[in-house]
DNA sequence: CCGGATCCAAAGGGATACTG
DNA sequence: CAGTATCCCTTTGGATCCGG
């Protein structure tokens, strides 16, 4: 299967020492976005909605999966603040909300593209990996790991 | 800017109910892998080692940024555990430990790529929305933002 | 230098009941 | 339907001390 991403501008990105051409200061901010946007339930409902288009809060709720309508609303509205979906109500009865992203939040989407990916593609080995782990715990002592130079 | 992400496969994964070649069941794993991975010090961790490619435990510590050596051992046990990392231990004194990415760890670390760039591109954004957002909520009522159809 | 152990504060997050 | 509010338990995570 082909890698998500073959982008040169990628692969010059990573590896070595942060680029020059990037603010110090930058660094921490992009720190901080990233684990603004690393949360769990955001991650989902971004999920969700990039996948649904646009659903209403019961359906949202629903397509995530076991989300409490408490984290749902607060995760939700976090992301209403940070521009990442757009919230409408509709003035009915019973009440009709639905989101759905807006530029910015499509646009991270896209970017979080390669991990669901990722996750559908080693899932297995990620499984395998745990495996490996605890049968070795079990079968030998932590000593036996070192390795001697 | 070029997005990260013009991969046919990935456009073809976007939009649209989940596709029928994916077992249902394998929804509900993937979210869990989504869950595990989507982890603030995970991800910052992963970013770090994938920037500088294998450090100690102290470097590692520095390069996250503000983490506590708790968090810090508990995330990279999790990560050895989950196949991201390998660490290796050389028995001298003092103490060298050094942490890096296994290939599986990489294939994350290029995965989530789309994200640092995104974060480095948007962080701003983020921002204006934010404050866009708080001057909205100081300036009207929330009625005032509901349309009618 | 690299942690493990412990204590403690704060945040996360579920269940339930209630409202417009 | 789409929340808000409350209670309450669990997890997270920092600080500190200690040991190999």
């Amino acid at each position: 299967m082909r890698r998500a991403t073959p982008d040169p501008m990628i692969e010059a990105r990573r590896r070595g020492p942060i680029p020059k051409d990037v603010d110090p200061t930058i660094e921490v901010l992009v720190n901080d976005i990233i684990a603004k946007v690393a949360d769990k339930w955001t991650m989902l409902i971004l999920e969700a909605l990039d996948e649904h288009g646009t659903l209403r809060f019961t359906q949202l709720g629903k397509a995530v999966g076991r989300i409490s309508q408490k984290m749902l609303t607060q995760t939700v509205r976090q992301m209403e603040r940070d521009g990442l979906v757009r919230r409408t109500v509709h003035p009915v009865i019973p009440p009709h909300v639905d989101y759905t992203l807006t530029p910015l939040g499509e646009s991270l989407g896209a970017a979080f593209c390669g991990v669901w990916i990722w996750a559908e593609t080693h899932h297995a080995e990620i499984e395998r990996a745990r495996r490996a782990f605890a049968a070795a715990g079990e079968a030998s002592d932590v000593s036996a790991c070192i390795e001697t130079p």
